[in-house]
DNA sequence: TTGTAAGCGTTATCAG
DNA sequence: CTGATAACGCTTACAA
């Protein structure tokens, strides 16, 4: 009843129904099943009932690897980041991975770990896939992967950065503008020692854009710019050290009375260390951190933070690239570049 | 000097280098590159010599799409979980998808956020690229997917449930028995009045297990079981309004000394509505959850919760998968069943 | 150890 | 609107 070769058995092949076992059934042109399954139009409704019925009846499952070699683009999308399960590109992930498969698309995944090597290695990787787009984090890369994007002559897209200079589609914030936005913040408040403390994971360079943000605003209100690099590896650890090194116990030292950290793990790390201390946040020192992560407006004190638009970037990037490949009517002229926003949250760490 | 088509430009095509140009700079046959590719073993040094050098030259990527219609068979896994983001699976996927990546195999992904049509669905497109292996989530499926997926003939893996009369691999771990861990873990603590909340999302089919194993512990030791299910569908209001219904404020009614909750999003919503409301945990009442998200450990009291072996999960069923294609040897025979242990954090809440 | 021939299942091209 | 034919770039089967 559902022998899917009517033929003979062959050597080769899955064993599963193809286009051709469909035109046989339905006495048509295997191409004619193609354009039927491509372009609906353009297949007479005579011809289209038939072949319909013969897909269903064969249980029919187009190959989309036979069809990727044919013409030379498989649809599928590769995609550079990070980490797949940090609180940081996870939401991004999923938004671009929903946005694309509603339109047919497959998503390849690979994480970096902020390597700029690693990412290279994945960006060649997918190019054996013939992937329909590539998508990658941020705008420092190797020469090799320059080279290579720009060979491959489908579309790119930088996420979670902005910069108007480089050629690729850019879908993310200035992480400057963060930095700037944070010292704002604590400056309108009226916190005088304002230091920043990095991150302490080598090759995240977008902290150091948010950094440069935040000095360049303490200058302009005549404030010392004031920088702290932790040694601890693990973030919590490294967000304690910093407040013991920041905040110290004695007197006469130099103390800062609000600290800006490069993301929330690190300002989780100092407020749960603050805790221990019974040192009184933000009245003895102000915390704030990056990401909004979800546990951020669970902390005591809630966790002042901004909020990067996770989400946002990951369907706005998928909706660029189907737009790209005429897969959706460009809404808005479908722009190269496209800025978001984040949103501060202001809680009670500050 | 790096003119990919040596000869005439084709009309078809990536325009990138084949294995074709490939064999003709190296002077051997196409065959013999694709050999060394692949068993670099079964060719001699002098032509392999020649034929990495032709590769350098001509910067070449195998077309794995073209390598996978032939063999009939894509080096890439299908996956499919409820959601990419969240604190569960996001381990999982980050474990699979790297293992694999390692074994130059790429991960397809694909959420059904609990829907089984969409599962159904997420299948059905996977099998269009012939991948070499498939892993879902749980052992719910419709009759279809169940179909589709003994139909597939390639491997199969079920993860985060364990289900030993399947036929398909199992990587997980008992759900029942995580409930009945959590029961023991209240009982033993001299707990009398032990309520355990539901999540309101439909389709979390797992937390039901965990509910079953509860109540077979409660009646083991005379004790009633208790289930609340709560209507508010945001996790963190459900906790909330399941702690005003099961320790209500009023005397004389009956109140719970001890809640588990089916996750740690709905046990942080009771503690932060305890802190609110004054309550002392675990005191008046002893609160655990379930997934020991990233937060847990940071709340006031901190959150008693059994973690799940979410990243061994995604190790363990890569591992499997790449022995049962044979690209790995077995280390401790393969077994089809694979039961994982979930630690119980023993924390203030309790 | 190396090579030849024949697909794999689809789509581009071009002709009706 | 429909179809025959020839790719797409690689691997299997078989032969030397």
């Amino acid at each position: 009843m559902t022998d899917p070769t009517t033929t003979t058995r062959k050597r080769r092949g899955s064993g599963r129904a193809t286009i051709h076992d469909v035109a046989r059934l339905a006495d048509v042109g295997s191409i004619t099943v193609s354009r039927y399954l491509k372009q609906p139009g353009r297949v007479s409704a005579e011809l289209g009932a038939r072949i319909a019925r013969a897909i269903k009846e064969l249980n029919y499952v187009p190959n989309l690897v036979a069809g990727g070699l044919a013409s030379a683009r498989l649809r599928s999308v590769g995609m550079v980041v990070p980490n797949i399960s940090g609180p940081i590109f996870a939401p991004t992930i999923q938004a671009f991975n929903d946005t694309l498969n509603r339109h047919g698309f497959q998503v390849l995944l690979a994480s970096s770990y902020f390597s700029k090597e690693q990412e290279e290695n994945a960006v060649r990787t997918f190019l054996g896939w013939s992937p329909a787009a590539l998508v990658v984090t941020g705008r420092f890369h190797t020469r090799a992967t320059e080279a290579l994007l720009s060979a491959s002559g489908i579309p790119v897209v930088e996420t979670w950065d902005y910069a108007p200079r480089r050629k690729h589609i850019q879908v993310g914030y200035s992480n400057t503008d963060v930095g700037a936005q944070a010292a704002r913040h604590l400056v309108e408040r009226g916190y005088k020692r304002i230091a920043f403390v990095q991150n302490s994971v080598a090759g995240d360079l977008s902290a150091i854009d948010r950094r440069d943000g935040y000095a360049a605003v303490l200058r302009e209100h005549g404030l010392e710019p004031w920088t702290y690099v932790p040694q601890a590896p693990a973030p919590f650890d490294a967000g304690q050290e910093a407040l013991a090194a920041l905040v110290p116990a004695g007197r006469g030292k130099r103390k800062a009375d609000a600290i800006v950290f490069a993301n929330d793990n690190l300002a989780a790390g100092a407020l749960l260390a603050a805790q221990r201390l019974g040192m009184s946040v933000p009245r003895q020192c102000a915390l704030m951190g990056f990401g909004d992560y979800p546990f951020s407006h669970l902390l005591l004190p809630s966790l002042t933070t901004i909020r990067p638009p996770a989400q946002a970037i990951g369907e706005l990037a998928a909706r660029r690239i189907l737009e790209a490949l005429g897969e959706l009517e460009p809404e808005d002229g479908s722009p190269r570049l496209n800025l978001l926003d984040c949103e501060l949250q202001a809680r009670e760490s500050t």
